[in-house]
DNA sequence: ATATGTCTGTTGAAATTTCAACAAAAGGAG
DNA sequence: CTCCTTTTGTTGAAATTTCAACAGACATAT
């Protein structure tokens, strides 16, 4: 487990979790790593909620399918993220997304009953993730309302400049790229592929943003 | 504060606690009660968010207005439920929506500061309640998996039949009321509020549904 | 270099949503 | 009961989105 601690001490699940206390915490986490290829399932929608996820290498998406075949991107899962954890403190039986590897992947799962019990060694350290928990848990909560100001404006052109202007932000510049190709962007944005590519060449024409694939700019 | 116990009981954030603790905790979370007018604002955007609040009587909406100027509801705050809880945890210097009193209100602030910082006092309740914090931030991650659901549908109709019959399985009956007049509803499902109202009426022609004001039926 | 598969941009027609304006219905105050 | 305000339904025109289909660009493997 020890080559994985670079990437766990970013983990904000262990935040203020000492290197000599992590490898005991892990054992009584009963945590486990999985490699998956891409486009693989991680966790399948219906599947109950029994595990955290924490993304050691590679990246996932949350994808929601509904009945009409349409397709969603909730957000996507970077490094050091973890996920699935709303699922899991809400002791769900059946998670209403997908999490589908988006290239090669490791990652550790949590079984997540053994982190909200405390446990019979006396472990120390639950308190101090269940608070970190907490504030992860908070923290995506402001990721939906963010969601929430894209997806309630009305056109495609607004979706998208919100987007772009929000990832301006996040990366402290107007030029960035996102990860995201166009038909992920569209399922993000909710919007149609084509509409949003003709918007892309609205925007371009007028001056606005220019774009290579994923790599745009706010002008 | 005692003629308030009826509903903390009934507030998720107090699971666990005993009556007979619940003085001391709200003394030492400095507990306040504030009465609040219809249509009268008890978070505004922009505001840092420092409270959590518990809505003891009356309703209210958490709004969003975006500045195209336009509104939309992101949910509703019934009695005995928590609200801010996502900012306050988060530490936000400006929350990014409006909590808006729909009928007269009274509401328990409670200092967030005091419940993310174990008191001197020794108080050993802190420990659970932000166990049920973290519940309670789970449970409304999937709320809003939930308005992802809604939102993500495309057309106008199919935002409405896929929350009714959320209401409907939600209400374990065919038939019940929503908390929404047209505009409102329309600004939860971020629809035209006239599409919305044609739409209604085309499905209750077909005979889809049945309607009145705010009662509904699927039939 | 070629072949193959995937991704992106473009187009036009059909369907839908938005917008503005007004009429009808419901609710509240006096 | 009547007046006044708010809410809801309706309509047609304009704008937008969706859909399907295709062509060009790009990436990868052989």
């Amino acid at each position: 487990m020890k080559k994985y601690f670079d990437v766990l001490r970013r983990c904000s699940l262990f935040n203020h979790i000492e290197d000599e206390n992590l490898i005991a915490l892990l054992g009584c986490l009963d945590a486990k790593v999985e490699a998956f290829g891409k486009k693989y399932t991680i966790f399948a929608e219906g599947n109950p909620a029994k595990h955290i996820g924490i993304m050691l290498s590679g990246k996932a998406q949350v994808i929601r399918n509904d009945y009409n075949g349409n397709r969603s991107i909730v957000s996507g899962i970077e490094q050091a993220e973890m996920f699935g954890e709303a699922f899991a403190c809400a002791e769900l039986d059946a998670i209403p997304v997908a999490i589908i590897a988006n290239e090669p992947c490791e990652v550790m799962f949590i079984n997540c009953h053994r982190l909200m019990n405390s446990c019979t060694n006396a472990c120390s350290f639950h308190q101090q993730i269940i608070f970190n928990l907490m504030k992860e848990l908070a923290i995506k909560n402001l990721m939906f309302h963010q969601r929430i100001e894209i997806t309630s404006q009305r056109s495609t052109r607004d979706k998208l400049m919100t987007y772009l202007l929000m990832q301006a932000k996040k990366n402290r510049k107007s030029s960035f790229t996102i990860p995201f190709n166009r038909q992920e962007l569209a399922d993000y944005l909710e919007v149609d592929r084509s509409g949003l590519s003709t918007e892309i060449g609205k925007l371009t024409k007028k001056g606005i943003i220019s774009c290579s694939r994923n790599h745009f700019e706010i002008l």
